[in-house]
DNA sequence: ATAATTTAGATTGCATACAATTTAATTGTG
DNA sequence: CACAATTAAATTGTATGCAATCTAAATTAT
């Protein structure tokens, strides 16, 4: 009976464990979001825009690794929902500048305590939660370059 | 003006950089599987099939943390391309087992080249792997009982 | 044994993701 | 300046993912 190679087993894969964390961990957040009416993506935009404010949507693109095809329909349910605006640049009229709105903003504070929530679920000690996302970045920052 | 708190920031929730690498890492299949005519999902079935051998859907949606939803057609696309077949389980007809073709065994041989072209796009020692994946695995293992 | 419950897949609906293409605007170059 | 090349969004098409629901089969409880 041929041994089968440890190299292609799933589990010694990064890959894998790196997908199924991630798909996991976002599910955690669904119910929490679920009561704002926001999926995990929607609400990382507008994490970035609490963070970072007015900005372009390649700028929103480069930071959250995410291209227009993506983006686009997105925004517009956001503003659907009146929490962001969608307006050209007058200085490039290519872009597309994003901004939210005073209910947007305001929905920063009711959405604070939402971290905490899900870094409860995240059973790891935090020493171990630095070394994770040191070492995610650094794998991040590997994938750049090339 | 006040300070955005720290805790809240993007790149301090683990979520964002596991969400980022994980996409971004299964772009790096992306080229590689598209020789193949396959997706990084459709590959991952593979994957389980060639190390576990026939099963049910059930037993591969448990080990890749898939759900009918989303493996039904999936592996009906795996069957058209003829690299498995779908048989009705005769001693529980609830069950559907998924068996590889030859097509299906054969393609493992072309495929184990694979894991280590990826590999080389992670820019981690292999110190750093090792504990990048013990830590997933941790975190995967701590989201189940809940 | 039969009704109630549970289980496995399939289906439906919604929201990503992203490649590829298109369109419009801007920039670089001779 | 004129025109080629580049860039930012939007659009199109394909493939997930998953919640919720449905159907059929198996199991459990009475």
């Amino acid at each position: 009976m041929k041994k089968y190679p440890e190299a292609l087993k799933l589990e010694n894969q990064i890959c894998f464990p790196l997908y199924v964390a991630s798909k996991e961990i976002i599910r955690k957040y669904q119910p929490i979001l679920e009561k704002y009416d926001l999926t995990y993506t929607q609400y990382l935009v507008l994490m970035d825009l609490w963070e970072y404010g007015k900005q372009s949507v390649k700028e929103i693109g480069d930071r959250l690794f995410l291209d227009s095809g993506t983006l686009t329909p997105l925004l517009k349910k956001l503003e659907k929902k009146e929490l962001l605006t969608r307006v050209k640049d007058k200085k490039d009229e290519r872009s597309v500048l994003i901004e939210l709105t005073e209910r947007g903003k305001e929905f920063q504070k009711e959405a604070e305590t939402i971290p905490f929530e899900v870094a409860q679920c995240v059973r790891l000690e935090p020493e171990e939660a630095k070394t994770l996302y040191k070492l995610l970045y650094k794998a991040i920052d590997g994938f750049k370059d090339e």
